[in-house]
DNA sequence: GAATTCCGAAAAATCGATTTTTTTAAAAAC
DNA sequence: GTTTTTAAAAAAATCGATTTTTCGGAATTC
């Protein structure tokens, strides 16, 4: 692990607690891979690194556990769960169905204000995509994407899943090899994505959404080392 | 709110710190009922119910609020969330695309085990069918058959959620006017699942949880007051 | 020689007190 | 009469210290 993350890319802006603060910097960090997978957290050293008290690191250790991005046992602290191969697939199939189904009724759902937004945030993106060096903003530009192809479906539980999902997935994703060839072809996927969702052709958005996922699967299994 | 929750139902045995021990405690109160619908917490008062100072209880307050059964908001604390007619359609509806996309698995995978399992928790909440008095006992029992229902589908992210899902649904339930003769359709339904698991007959049995969940959704729906 | 027991150090969990922020209600201003 | 300001009280969040439990290695036993 390296630098603390001061002011991460999605944090609160200002009148958040310090445990919301570490909660959201930790987070980020747990998803960009910044700690070695199986890690056994050293609260000590998290204290003087994010630079807060025991009490609202504890607090984020205990949401992060809940939301799935850390491993608690009961007398003996956190850990960062293991990257398994198994776990990962299973991830990225639910991720597959959940946002088909999600998919489908963003479809239906959607009105201009969906359509614009959807536009926008892929303009963002290709824009973000022109500067390879900012990897975080492209990043941040990816997933905003993705929550506003689907966030007209209607269904803030099955939205919640799917970002869950989304943040376990990408930890796999962001700590395999780059690829540089598929990189290419998914950002492509974007594009049509946007044209088949503007056209509501919506068996061919799922199932190019679904080449997409599996796409990235392929790419995302390389941060896998065993079984 | 009433007498505190000494020993849950699916309370860890021993050796459990404070934290779990509370963390489960509220967790079964809350699905109870024991808390209305939008109070907010009274942090000093939790303490003297469960009998837990303020680190762990805070830890707790927080595991419940990233699991959704607590909203917190950041300078103001911990509240029991509002009943929503419109949340609870969300919640039950994807709970039924949720299990029955789980069933299916669960039919592929299901080996004699599975069957074992499954004719076991339908015989233990059939006894406790019989014991009308001990509501929590039942509660247990039927939560445990609908895992054991699920329970071979092979997606513990999957599995994840639909608990997940369960626990919000109950919570719903729980709150609603009892409707004697919807529980008699209810627990012949559960027969018939098993039935249909044991022959495999997948669409049956999607279709009979597809109303199952519908039924009980409408007796939940009682809980609910505004729109 | 392998397994077990017994320390001492390290880490996790908890407690009680302090600081910060919000809420409430009264007083003042317009 | 309504709104704004102010001050006190309450509640939330945080800190530092204490207690409890685990971990690792040396000494002991079989």
């Amino acid at each position: 692990m390296s630098t603390p993350n001061v002011s991460g890319t999605a944090s609160p802006p200002s009148g958040a607690t310090a445990a919301s603060r570490v909660f959201e910097a930790l987070k980020q960090d747990l998803i960009r891979g910044r700690f070695a997978a199986g890690e056994k957290l050293a609260i000590g050293s998290l204290k003087t690194h994010y630079q807060v008290g025991l009490s609202p690191l504890r607090e984020a250790l205990n949401r992060l556990a809940a939301y799935g991005l850390l491993e608690q046992v009961n007398q003996r602290g956190f850990r960062v769960p293991p990257l398994r191969l198994d776990e990962l697939d299973d991830i990225a199939d639910l991720r597959s169905q959940l946002e088909c189904m999600a998919l489908t009724q963003a479809f239906q759902n959607g009105d201009a204000e969906w359509e614009s937004q959807l536009l926008a945030a892929h303009h963002r993106l290709r824009r973000a995509d022109e500067r390879p060096e900012d990897v975080e903003a492209w990043e941040q530009a990816h997933l905003r994407f993705h929550r506003a192809l689907l966030a007209s479906c209607g269904s803030p539980w099955l939205l919640r899943f799917i970002e869950q999902l989304h943040d376990q997935f990408d930890r796999y994703r962001r700590l395999a090899p780059p690829n540089p060839g598929v990189r290419e072809r998914l950002d492509r996927q974007h594009g049509e994505l946007v044209q088949l969702a503007m056209e509501r052709r919506i068996e061919q958005a799922r199932a190019l959404l679904d080449e997409h996922i599996g796409l990235s699967h392929g790419v995302a299994r390389g941060a896998c080392s065993a079984p």
